[in-house]
DNA sequence: TTGTAAGCGTTATCAC
DNA sequence: GTGATAACGCTTACAA
């Protein structure tokens, strides 16, 4: 009763004064509603909205006029369920705020507009636990894809969530080949890094490192061990110090150093968070930057061309990361195939660690 | 037929190998397998599944094996179709990736979490149009209600495609005073700072400001401008210039600046990425900081406290502020009421307008 | 306590 | 071209 009431009101709704005063109990427009009012079904009217079939001039007219009037906004849900695919992809994210992830998460967002699909957020804060809930949580809003940016879940536990849901991996390699990946080469970038570091003349140079059970932090490890050891140095342990790619552990990890008496006249930080705490603590030390000591970080962050001096860092594309992102999961969406691609991060040289003369 | 085949199959996946081999065209479990597999009908699922109802302890354990056994996982569609409420709520944030917002991004999820709703972030990028699609996009998903932070839209304009909905508005002020709000005092933060200044015998006391069209931006102009008018100095023009929140117009402002031959003693920036630039040009320009130029900035966004020497600045609890909008949404989707609240910005003192001797 | 059946707002498969 | 009508997977009266 009161339901066929509203209803009617509905197809009125513009003209209606009265109906303007309920508005705070009034449903939601449907195609129904749009059916009504133009004299049409409601096959005609999703064939309209959906271009899925030729229709009569006239009928399409009132039909698009109705639904201007009524203001009608389909129900995704609605058409999700029917149709099987919700026109979404799922990223699960780890911490939303963090500058390199963002950055891959708005390639993302820009990668994705003008196509079809739209993303949905999730963020693993890269506690496993948290993960999985995440995945999950996509999975049941039954997106049509998951990108999965970083994270600590091993390709299996991913797919025993995703099942079939095509998968893409950004910012991390994947363990079995199972998934295509968009990654960078970390143990390349901190190579470069370090070589750039000893060709300017440094021999010891130490390394705040990040969490030992984070591939890339093992990576760019990697990477200064070999650059260390091409130059023909012996790799010595006390150099290196362990991070967590917080700016608080940068400012630790050179505080050790020194408390140790480690003699070095470089760091290069894992991150270039690490580097701007490791950056102050060289400052409170009363040691020079780069005089006393040059710094290289990792990720070229925004803010680091503005650090006193400019810090030298490894640039990760990263925005660039999203957006190849966003191209390649359309394109598995469509059936079609994606090679895995690693891109090649580039060494962006400032005062931080200009040369000593 | 295949249906039938498959639909059967599913009660049996774990224990067949068979099945495991056509996993990739597995359908979907639903509460209609868990019913015939445990003997019970689909509502008495739902009921175990939601604790809706009593039901039978046997029943009860059968339905939760099956759950367990066949891997289910709801349908969120489904569920919020039915049900008539998508237990979400749409965040309209601006620009993933800027750390304020990512802040209050990241109180929201926190808040959140525990409870039985879950954000669905859309990013409205400070562009008026995408603002419109984003919202639209929220409500195409029948979020239940909506945080709307920052942006550019009037409330009427919000109100014309939220309509019923509950709304929520983060960080900005509501022209109609239509929806409560959770906002800071800029005026009051940009005043505190702008005292702190002068209190420390600066008496030409530079501003680089925001966007004009940014309420906070005016707010904080405001802030600076009492400050300097009641310490009994003239307000004068030259001191000011426009900037736009990056940190590129930092570089500018100060380059104007000097380039006009401005005498100031001190900067106040519209934001820390500003104050980033406004640093370097200083140090550019031979200009030590705080020796020669004080400077404050507004945020306290993290990097701050790194910056050589750590950058004074006017601290938003924006983090707090997610959180405190998380609680209130979830009161206003539980029908009650929230009253509008104004938090109040702290200064942040450190040595990058310490005082000079 | 439990099952049956009627929606929720679409899309998609039929006949006509 | 177009209109019934059956899904989609779930919730929720309403009966039993």
């Amino acid at each position: 009763m009161i339901d066929r009431f509203i209803r009617q009101c509905n197809g009125l709704w513009i003209e209606s004064g009265f109906c303007r005063g309920i508005l705070h109990l009034m449903k939601k427009v449907t195609i129904q509603d749009i059916a009504r009012v133009s004299g049409v079904s409601k096959s005609t009217v999703s064939r309209v909205l959906n271009g899925t079939a030729q229709v009569n001039p006239e009928k399409k007219k009132a039909v698009l006029d109705a639904t201007k009037r009524l203001g009608f906004q389909p129900n995704v849900l609605a058409q999700s369920l029917a149709s099987g695919r919700s026109s979404s992809v799922g990223v699960l994210t780890q911490m939303i705020g963090s500058p390199f992830y963002d950055a891959i998460s708005q390639g993302l967002i820009a990668g994705l507009s003008g196509t079809n699909y739209s993303p949905i957020f999730a963020d693993g804060r890269w506690e496993k636990a948290e993960q999985k809930d995440a995945l999950n949580a996509l999975v049941g809003r039954r997106v049509d894809g998951v990108v999965v940016i970083g994270g600590t879940l091993s390709s299996a536990q991913v797919s025993k969530i995703t099942g079939e849901l095509p998968v893409l991996l950004v910012a991390r390699k994947c363990d079995l080949n199972q998934y295509p990946a968009i990654s960078v080469n970390n143990e390349f970038g901190a190579y470069q890094a370090t070589k750039h570091l000893l060709e300017s003349g440094h021999q010891r140079i130490a390394l705040i490192s990040g969490l030992s059970d984070h591939g890339d932090a093992k990576d760019r490890f990697k990477g200064f061990q070999r650059a260390v050891l091409e130059a023909g140095l012996s790799f010595e342990e006390r150099l290196v110090v362990d991070g967590d790619f917080s700016a608080e552990s940068g400012v630790k990890g050179i505080e050790t150093l020194l408390a140790q008496g480690v003699e070095f006249t470089a760091v290069f930080a894992a991150n270039d968070l690490t580097a701007y705490g490791a950056r102050l603590a060289l400052s409170r030390a009363g040691l020079r930057v780069p005089e006393d000591v040059a710094v290289v970080g990792f990720d070229d962050q925004m803010e680091s061309q503005y650090m006193t001096p400019p810090l030298s860092s490894v640039r990760q594309p990263a925005r660039e990361m999203g957006e190849r992102a966003a191209e390649a999961m359309v394109q598995l969406l469509g059936e079609a195939n994606f090679e895995s691609i690693e891109l090649v991060p580039e060494l962006v040289i400032r005062q931080s660690s200009e040369v000593r003369r």
